[in-house]
DNA sequence: GGCAATCCATACTCTTCCGTATGGTCAACG
DNA sequence: CGTTGACCATACGGAAGAGTATGGATTGCC
C-alpha cells in the first residue's frame, strides 16, 4: 500500500520508476506518463529521473519490456500443466475471468496503439496468446481452420470485454451475473 | 477527395470543423485533435476556429454529438426491416463486417475512454447496440438470460475485433480468410 | 455603393512538459 | 574521518499548444 503513498524516504532505483510507470499506465493510460508527474508521485523531482533514464521513451520502453517479461507466464504457465486438454480451456477462461487485475495494463495498452512503441509489444503478446488458444482448440477436437477462427473469436471477445468492462464500465455486472456470463462463454465457445 | 486537400477557398462553418474533427479522430485518435493542426489542415488559422467554437472541448463535444446522431441508424435501421427474425442476425453480421469504414470513429473512440467527454457517448451507443442485439437473439429463439449473455459476448467480440484489426493490424486476414471468419462467427454465435 | 454581420489573420500571453546544466547531499568504504 | 560515487534538488531553455485581443477582409443585404 505504501509503495507510492509513503515513499519511506528510501532512495530509488530504475526498477522503482518502471513499476511506478506501469501502475500509472494501468490507472491513467500511456498518455499520462509524464516524468514530472511520476516524480511528484514518487516524492522526488526530475533530477532523479534523468539520472536513471536517458529519456522519457527509455522509461516507457523499459516498463513495457518488464511487463512483457514478467506478466506473461503467470496464467499460461499454469494452464499448460493441466494434463487433460479438454479441461484446459474452461479452466483458462475461469482463471482469466477472476484475475482481471493483471490485465489492467493490457487494457490500458490496448488504448495506446497509436504510440509506435507499444505496437510491437502488443503484437508479440497477442500473437503468442492467440497461438496458445489455437493449439488449445485443436487439442480440444477442432479442425485446424476451425480452431484458428475460434481462437480469433475468443481472443476478440476477451479484448472487447476488457475495453467495455474496465474503461467503459459496461456491462455492469455483479458477481453472480459475471459468473453466469463466463459459463455462457464456456458453453458457447468451447466444443463439447 | 478535395474536401480537405483543396479547401476551394470557401468560408467555413461549424459543421466543417466538426466533420474535419471526426475525420482526424478516425485517422489519428482523439489525442491528436488539436485546433492548430485542424486549422492547418483546413487551410485557415486559429482565428477562424475561435469564432465558431468557444473552446477545444466544445468542438469535441459537438463532433461526438454529431457522430452519435447521424452515424446510428445507418445499419440498425436497415436490419430492422428484415421480416424474418432468424435472418436478421446473420445479415447484421455480414453487413457490419463489410462496412467497416464507418466504424473507424468508433474504434478510435474506444481508445479514448480516458477522456471524460467520450465516456457517456460511448456508454449510450454501446447500450443501444447491446439492447438491439439482445432482442434479436430473443427473437432468434434464445431464452432471455441466454440472449443477454450472448449479446454481451457478440458485442465484445465485435469491439475486440475492431481493436485488434484496425489499430494493431492483427490478425492479418485477406478477403477470403475474413469471410471465412465471419461465417465461423455466424455458426458459432447464432443458434441454429 | 454602403453598412453591418460574419469570418479570418496576426500577434501576443500562459501553461505544461521535455530535456540540460550544475551543484548539493547522503551512504559506503578505506 | 575524509573521499568517492550514487542519488537528488534547483534553475534554466525551449517547444508545443490552448486561449485572447484586435484589426482586416469578405459576404449578404438594403
Amino acid at each position: 500500500m505504501n509503495v507510492s503513498s509513503k515513499p519511506e524516504r528510501t532512495r530509488l532505483s530504475a526498477e522503482d520508476w518502471e513499476l511506478a510507470a506501469l501502475q500509472l499506465i494501468a490507472e491513467h493510460g500511456v498518455g499520462a506518463l509524464a516524468v514530472e508527474a511520476l516524480a511528484r508521485q514518487l516524492g522526488v523531482t526530475k533530477g532523479s529521473f534523468y539520472w536513471h533514464f536517458r529519456t522519457r521513451e527509455a522509461l516507457l520502453h523499459a516498463a513495457l519490456e518488464r511487463w512483457e517479461q514478467y506478466g506473461e507466464r503467470e496464467v499460461l504457465g499454469q494452464i499448460e500443466q493441466i494434463s487433460d486438454p479438454r479441461k484446459r480451456l474452461p479452466e483458462l477462461f475461469r482463471r482469466v475471468a477472476h484475475e482481471l487485475q493483471p490485465h489492467r495494463v493490457y487494457a490500458a495498452l490496448l488504448k495506446a496503439l497509436d504510440h509506435p512503441q507499444v505496437v510491437p509489444v502488443m503484437a508479440r503478446v497477442s500473437q503468442r496468446r492467440m497461438e496458445f488458444l489455437t493449439t488449445a482448440y485443436r487439442e480440444a477436437g477442432l479442425a485446424p481452420p476451425q480452431a484458428l477462427n475460434r481462437a480469433r473469436l475468443t481472443y476478440a471477445a476477451y479484448v472487447g470485454f476488457l475495453q467495455l468492462n474496465f474503461t467503459l464500465g459496461l456491462p455492469r455486472l455483479n458477481h453472480e451475473e459475471f459468473d453466469a456470463y463466463v459459463e455462457h462463454m464456456i458453453t458457447t465457445l468451447i466444443p463439447a
